[in-house]
DNA sequence: GTTATTTTTGCAACTCCGTTGCAATCATGC
DNA sequence: GCATGATTGCAACGGAGTTGCAAAAATAAC
């Protein structure tokens, strides 16, 4: 149990339980987007998968993790960091890089997302740019 | 039954069916993306949902349509347009929009994709882009 | 430290979507 | 029209998301 993950769950108001200590840890160590079925599996099955998806889903309402839509069909999360907390708001418009071959996905906070101008009438909120390909760890 | 759902079958060396008939002449009548589940609802149940998930399936295979991801959860389909089919090669790397309050989403063929430089390591093979928010029809 | 209050957890249960096997039905070529 | 192989509908299953509820745990008050 890390001293950083007891820090956040204070700073964001949250109860100090085993399942959100481990959550958090696992995502401070690995800084990549995770799925609940994914943690269940690399927690041990330590906890319930609805404590899971329920520890997800108050991590993603108070801001500390945000969604990650990648292909592979089931949701993603991963944690809020230094390229959310922008100038203005709290925004997560930065590139995400999906591996096809190890199917984990992670934030480019390196890249900006490029602007687009949209033909008259959408009225545009979020933006999503996934790369799909082979990551540095994939590649043979 | 159009001519042009027809053609379309023949040209891709596809049997004449109800199904398949009835789900080209939706994508080519409504020029948008959909899914299983809503083509089953649009086509008043006229067809058993693994027909129309089987018939999605054969025409992604063929080339007909390609999928598109957004954050609604479940996939979707989109028909090919002229944009797939550039220059070289068969591509669908073009601009997707999402309404959110519709739910209804729809190829941007008239914005190309950035074009986007990753760290190094990282081997880009499918980009994906995303645009969230409302559509023209749903502007208050 | 004990007790009271409030939150969190685990379990059961349900829905929706994706997927496959199989036998009945249909589309096509002769 | 008949033979052939392709397509369909049904049944069935697994994975993921979601909710209600009672037991358990975390904080607050004493
Ligand atoms: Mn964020
Ligand atoms: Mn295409
Ligand atoms: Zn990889
Ligand atoms: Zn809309």
């Amino acid at each position: 149990m890390s001293a950083r993950a007891q820090e956040l769950l204070k700073d964001y108001q949250l109860r100090l339980t085993d399942c959100r200590i481990d959550v958090l840890d696992f995502l401070l160590v690995n800084q990549r987007a995770v799925s609940q079925p994914e943690l269940e599996q690399q927690l041990s099955d330590r906890f319930d998968r609805v404590t899971l998806y329920r520890t997800l889903n108050t991590f993603n309402e108070k801001g500390l993790i945000h969604e990650v839509t990648d292909t592979s069909g089931t949701m993603k999360f991963a944690l809020c960091g230094e390229a959310c907390h922008g100038s203005d708001h709290h925004h997560h418009e930065h590139v995400h890089f999906h591996c096809t071959q190890c199917n984990q996905t992670v934030c480019i906070n390196e890249v900006d997302v490029p602007h687009l101008s949209l033909p008259t009438g959408f009225k545009p909120q979020k933006f999503s740019f996934i790369i799909e390909g082979i990551c540095q760890s994939c590649q043979q």
